[in-house]
RNA sequence: GGGCAAGUGGCGGAAUUGGUAUACGCGUUAGUCUUAGGAACUAAUGUCGCAAGACUUGGGGGUUCGAGUCCCCCCUUGCCCACCA
């Protein structure tokens, strides 16, 4: 008898399927195409920790079990590689972030190849990629070409010591994630992206697309969608979701930094009555009109008000109708996508500003414009990114009047590249195009999108206004770019707490890789708990994944080739390890497989059927052992080329069904029944039962409940 | 303050969606393997009780023949957004 070694038989399947490439999606097929995707990653300089692969040991669950059904599959994988950890590490250091970002990357990609994940390798890609970033800055100047990039003066986050603007993740508590500083605001130009203008489209396209509930209602509450009415006291116009307060508004209140009393008064068009106007800090300045209505009998902020300034209140007032003094307006909650920042590590914005001309985009056959090197990484004094500094990079010739003119210096948010890399993985090579049409006809939209809670918003709702505005230029085949999106929770460290590297509870997957092997840890990482829920890890805990797969393991000694097949509980295994997959209950799927093993018990002997039928539904979660077992047995092709077994629904069914007694709803007794055994027959032969006679002599049987296969409750 | 998710044994969790609560796994206990075991296998394992039995899904009420699941009130935890008119 061999021993389970999975250093050896990992090594040797992931070399092999590499080598054979197996996991390629083909770009013309006679099989129906799948699109499954995961969130690429951004690629840390901490490397992989635990909680990383579980999305992609989900997805590649569902990919591989996809390839077995048939389908030509795509699974693709790259990184996200702008950002600010790496840049904040190159102004530490002074490292080209081009460097650490390759070094990071390496690790990753060694990591997760340990896992045997079937991504599409040959289609890797990556945001920093100038080959890449050129679509992300063409596509850039279609937004701008359209008029949908502009610049405006927005607020932002200011460090007065770093001479930095700062992102709101580095704002903490009001002050400096770095230097502690009191961080203020300053007025910027920046670059915006008008997303509000398919405000309307994103919210009302969720209709069609196969979101979970909360997701779904995520975007929509982001989005913001509202009914209200539009009413105006003399020349200040509000907005108000409460029309028909009207005849109860006492003052109107604009956004101010102090509560102050503006000596104005303007008329309530209801009431014709001189209400007067102030100033109160409560008012956002960027929310509705910037001006509300008060009306103190009705809302909690507009009595605390008016109580604290001696304003009126108007307890008992007639309701108007819902437009009866305004128009009906639908107000968005959603803000146009301020989308420059004033860094280096990130893309570009592809524009050069001219002295007489304006703003002139870069010619298209001039992209990409190439990140020069610097020296510093650091921003300058007057919070420009450090590309301000490179004379030689910046002083350019107007593309239009070929007069003098400077290039633009901001670059774009971490959330460009990840906008549209999607639509790069059907064609990650042309150099043409950002993806050819024909092969976005082909493999878009995406069948399956999974990713992480916190991108139920952000990521995912700027690519889908991306992917409208592609759209509607043309340049790609559907309006929404995930037909179906689903997440999953968080690994927590042990005992429940955040894995954090200052907690020095991270576990890294190439010490359990190691120890355990990846098929275990794969395992384990599914049967964990409900993947769209958080879990807490446990090394313990592995050793039941471990010691499963070893039991499937030793059984192959025990396979008869002869033997008949009796085995009919695995065609119960396939169909709930078959359904569950599909609803991610991937750790009821392997109970599910863990049952049937036990089931077996000590058995002399198993027939090859069903031990093939066996390790084909498992080989998504244990892929390595699985396709090693399949060669013993003698196959020729590999496991992944099988198809996928089918259940006969007949011998599922079971002869005799045991059903529970109940007296008064309290279990009391079992019975056996037969399939076919009638209602009338069932409660007449239940009253005759010794073990139930005791519970019912002498007492009023008032009625009896039967649920058919299940129950029978007798009510006294 | 708002939104979302959740609360079940010592621990991770299951429950056909209103029908045997605690599947599966970890841990623990006992036994086997006649050196050992942080190995493997077998068995037991919600709580109280010698037992018959009673009790048990964060707490309290309700609907029902029957509630972890549905309704009402309350408590706790996590995540996201936070003066959103």
């Amino acid at each position: 008898m061999k021993e389970y070694d999975h250093k050896k038989i990992e090594k040797k399947w992931q070399d092999t399927w590499e080598k054979k490439g197996i996991y390629h999606a083909q770009d013309k097929s006679k099989k129906p195409k799948y699109y499954a995707l995961i969130e690429f990653p951004y690629p840390s300089g901490d490397g992989l920790h635990v909680g990383h692969p579980r999305p992609y040991i989900g997805m590649d669950v569902i990919s591989r079990k996809r390839r077995l059904q048939g389908f030509n599959v795509l699974y693709p994988i790259g990184w996200d590689a702008f950002g600010l950890p790496t840049e904040n590490y190159a102004i530490k250091t002074g490292k080209d972030p081009r460097v650490v970002t390759k070094k990071n990357s390496d690790t990753f990609r060694r990591q997760i190849k340990s896992l045997g994940i079937s991504f599409d390798w040959s289609r890797e890609v990556n945001t920093t990629d100038p080959k890449y970033y050129k679509w992300t800055q063409w596509i850039f100047l279609q937004f701008f070409k359209k008029g949908l990039a502009y610049k405006a003066k927005m607020k932002i986050n200011w460090c007065p010591k770093d001479k930095i603007g700062l992102a709101n993740e580095e704002v903490v508590d009001g002050k400096c994630e770095r230097c502690g500083t009191v961080v203020e605001q300053r007025e910027k130009e920046q670059w915006m992206l008008a997303i509000t203008k398919y405000a309307e489209r994103l919210d009302k396209d969720l209709d069609g697309v196969d979101y979970l509930p909360q997701i779904k209602l995520g975007q929509r509450n982001w989005i913001g969608r509202k009914e209200g009415a539009e009413i105006e006291f003399d020349n200040i116009k509000i907005f108000t979701t409460r029309p028909d307060t009207i005849f109860g508004v006492t003052f109107v209140a604009i956004a101010g930094d102090t509560d102050r009393f503006t000596g104005r008064y303007v008329t309530n068009p209801a009431t014709k009555e001189k209400i007067p106007v102030w100033e109160a800090q409560y008012v956002m300045g960027d929310v509705g009109t910037g001006a509300i209505m008060g009306v103190p009998a009705d809302d909690e902020r507009d009595k605390a008000f008016a109580e604290k300034y001696k304003l009126p209140i108007i307890e008992n007032y007639p309701k108007a109708g819902f437009e009866d003094y305004g128009k009906k307006v639908t107000r968005f909650k959603l803000r146009d996508w301020v989308f420059s920042r004033q860094r280096y590590w990130g893309e570009p914005i592809p524009v050069i500003h001219c002295e007489s001309c304006g703003i002139v985009p870069v010619p298209e056959k001039d992209l990409p414009v190439e990140l020069p090197k610097v020296k510093n990484y650091q921003p300058t004094d007057s919070g420009e990114s450090p590309l301000a500094n490179i004379a030689k990079w910046v002083n350019v010739k107007c593309p239009k009047c070929k007069g003098p003119a400077k290039r633009e210096t901001d670059t774009m948010p971490n959330w460009a590249g990840s906008s549209w890399y999607y639509l790069r993985y059907a064609d990650p090579k042309n150099n043409k195009e950002f993806a050819s049409q024909k092969n976005l006809k082909y493999f878009t939209p995406v069948d399956w999108y999974n990713g992480g809670n916190e991108h139920t918003t952000l990521h995912l709702l700027y690519s889908r206004f991306w992917h409208k505005f592609l759209f509607d230029q043309g340049l790609v085949p559907t309006n929404e770019p995930y037909m179906k999106r689903t997440s999953h929770g968080m690994i927590l460290g042990e005992g429940g707490v955040k894995m954090s590297k200052s907690l020095g509870n991270v576990i890294n997957p190439d010490d359990i890789v190691k120890i355990y092997g990846a098929d275990t840890l794969r395992l384990y990482e599914m049967f964990i708990g409900p993947f769209d829920q958080s879990a807490a890890w446990s090394t313990e805990s592995i050793i039941g994944s471990r010691r499963f797969l070893e039991r499937v393991w030793n059984l192959q000694y025990k396979v008869e080739k002869n033997k008949k097949y009796t085995e009919f509980k695995i065609e119960k295994t396939i169909k709930k390890v078959t359904e569950d997959i599909e609803t991610m209950k991937f750790n009821t799927a392997i109970s599910a497989l863990m049952i049937f093993i036990n089931d077996l018990g000590g058995v002399d002997s198993v027939s090859k059927d069903v031990y093939k039928k066996f390790l084909q539904i498992l080989s998504p979660f244990a892929p390595h052992m699985t396709e090693e077992l399949w060669t013993i047995l003698g196959e020729k092709k590999s496991i992944n080329l099988s198809a996928w077994p089918t259940f006969d629904e007949n011998l599922i069914k079971d002869e005799e069904i045991k059903i529970v007694v109940q007296v008064n709803g309290k279990v009391r007794a079992f019975m056996s029944v037969q399939a076919g055994d009638s209602e009338e027959y069932i409660k007449a032969e239940v009253l005759k039962k010794a073990d139930i006679l005791k519970y019912i002599e002498g007492k009023n049987v008032k009625k009896i409940i039967y649920v058919p296969n299940r129950l029978i409750n007798i009510v006294l």
